[in-house]
DNA sequence: CGCGGCGTTGAGCTCTCTCAATAAGCGTGG
DNA sequence: CCACGCTTATTGAGAGAGCTCAACGCCGCG
C-alpha cells in the first residue's frame, strides 16, 4: 500500500517506492516457509515488537510470532465480536479499521501501514470491536497475545515496548478527536495527507509521492466529512498548487503550506 | 463530581448522591494519613488497579501505590510536556484532559471519574501529551510506573487488568471518534449525557439526577461543537421532555427517547 | 455593590451536506 | 480486444445544521 504492495516472494521494488532499503518484510530468502514468521530476519523488526530487543530476546519472540497470515483485499482479518485471541503485527500492505455505529452508520477509525500493531482494541472486553479490512493484499504476524502477556512478564524491554505501543495508539487516537473536533474541512484533508507522507517517509518511502489506498469515502468517513467534500477539497488543493492529484496518485508539492492550513 | 465532592475527611453523604454504600476513596477513618494510600482498604477498588487481585497481592500493590495527592479545582494534575513518571487512580474529584491543537485551538479529550487513570498518554514518549486538570477538588493515587510494570512482571492478573485498563480508553476514544464523525449536535449531547449517567451509576450514584461539573464550553470542545449548540440543544430536550435543566443539575426524564436520538 | 465568569437566546451567515448528473477506472466475460 | 457493468471520483446547485457575533441575565465573589 501506498506503493507497499509486494508479493512476499517478490524481490523487486515497485516502480516510485523506496529509495533507501527495501522495508517489505519477509523471511530470509529461501530458508522460511512463507507460513513461518521470523521476526530475527524482519526489516520491519525496528518498527514493531522486536525494537529494542537483544538478539536472545529477539529469538525468544520468534518462538512466540510462528506464524503469519495473509489476507486478500477486502478480506477481514478479524471482524466485530470475534473472540480476541491475537494482536497483529502487519508485514506488508495496508488495512483500514471500521467501527459500527447505532443505527449503521460506519466509522474508520484508522489505517494501518507496515510495522504497525492491529487488534489493541479487543484486550479489553476479549473481543474484537472493529472490522480490520485489508486495503490491498497483505500480510501479518500473527502474535498469540497470552503469550506475548506471558513474555512480557520475562523480558522488561518487551513489555516497555508494548506499554508504549499502546500509549501510542492512544495518543494518536486523542490528536484525531481533537482534529475531529477542532478543524475545518481542509485542514483535516491537509492534515491527513501530511499524516500518510510522515508515516510512509519513517519507512523509507517517498514521502513527496504517494498512492492512496483507500477510496474518497473512507478517506471522509475517517475524517468526519462527506466523500464529496475530500474530493472537492483535494481539486481545490491542486489549483492552489499545494499537491498534484491523480485519483489516487498523490504528490505533496508545498508541505509548508499544507501545513501552515 | 458529578456527586462526589466531598473533603476526604467529610463522612456525610451529598445531597442526592449515592443510595448505595458511599463509594467515597478514603482511608480506613482514623488509621491513615492523608498522604498514604491503601488499596486494602479502599472503596474503589474493585474499579481500579486492584481489581481481581487476591489479598497478598493487594498488598504488595500497597507498596508501590505508597501515597495520594490532592488537586485543587481549576488546578494542573500534570501538564503537557511534563516528564512522565506515574499513572493517577483517581480517588475523588473528577477531571478533565485537555490537548493544545496547532494555533492554538484546545480540545477536550476526556471527562474522569472516580475509579478512572489518568497519564496513560505520557507511556509512549515518556512525556505528558495533555493537561489533566481538575473540575473540583479532588484526589488521586499516584502509582509511580516503573513499579507498576515491575509488579506487573511478577503479577499475571494485575499485568492483565492494566493491559486492560489501556485498551478500554483505545476504546473508548474510537468511540469518541465515532460520535465525533457521524452524529448530529443533538445526537452528541443525547449520547454525552448517557455516558455520563452510566459511568455514575456503575459507580452507585443514582443515573438520573446529577450534576455535570463542566462549563458547557467543556462540554461542546469534547463534543466538537460551540457551547451555544450545547446550551440550545440542552433547552430543547428539556422543552421536549427528556431532561431537566437547572444550570449544571441535570435529570434524566427519558432515557429510551434519548437513547434513540 | 460591582465585576467577571458562565449560561441562555436570537439573527444572520457560512461551511458542509445532500441530491444529482456525469465521467473515469477496473475487472469480467464474451 | 472490446463491451459491459459496477465501483469510484468529480463537479454542480440548493438546503440546512451549526457557527459567529451579540445582547442579556444570573450568580458567586471580592
Amino acid at each position: 500500500m501506498f506503493e507497499t504492495s509486494i508479493s512476499p516472494s517478490a524481490d523487486v521494488a515497485v516502480a516510485d517506492a523506496p529509495q533507501t532499503p527495501t522495508l517489505h518484510a519477509r523471511p530470509a530468502p529461501g530458508k522460511a516457509s512463507p507460513s513461518t514468521a521470523q521476526c530475527s530476519t524482519c526489516m520491519l523488526r525496528h518498527l514493531c515488537m522486536a525494537s529494542n530487543l537483544n538478539h536472545a530476546d529477539v529469538a525468544r519472540l520468534d518462538i512466540a510470532v510462528r506464524n503469519w497470515r495473509s489476507v486478500k483485499q477486502g478480506q477481514l482479518l478479524y471482524s466485530t465480536g470475534d473472540l480476541f485471541q491475537n494482536v497483529y503485527a502487519l508485514r506488508s500492505g495496508s488495512f483500514k479499521t471500521v467501527v459500527a455505529h447505532q443505527c449503521g452508520r460506519e466509522y474508520v477509525s484508522g489505517f494501518f501501514l507496515p510495522g504497525e500493531t492491529l487488534g489493541l482494541d479487543g484486550i479489553a472486553t476479549e473481543s474484537h470491536t472493529c472490522d480490520a479490512i485489508a486495503l490491498e493484499d497483505s500480510t501479518v504476524c500473527v502474535i498469540p497475545f497470552h503469550l506475548l502477556e506471558a513474555l512480557c512478564r520475562e523480558i522488561k524491554s518487551l513489555q516497555q515496548h508494548v506499554h508504549r505501543i499502546m500509549s501510542a495508539e492512544i495518543v494518536r487516537e486523542t490528536g484525531q478527536m481533537a482534529l475531529l473536533g477542532n478543524l475545518t474541512a481542509e485542514q483535516r484533508v491537509a492534515s491527513f495527507l501530511l499524516s500518510i507522507s510522515d508515516r510512509l517517509g519513517r519507512r523509507g518511502y517517498s514521502p513527496r509521492d504517494f498512492t492512496l489506498r483507500m477510496t474518497r469515502e473512507d478517506i471522509g468517513s475517517h475524517l468526519g466529512i462527506t466523500l464529496e467534500t475530500v474530493s472537492r477539497t483535494l481539486s481545490r488543493l491542486q489549483q492552489e498548487g499545494l499537491i498534484r492529484v491523480n485519483g489516487k496518485q498523490i504528490a505533496l508539492l508545498d508541505r509548508e503550506a499544507l501545513d501552515a492550513r
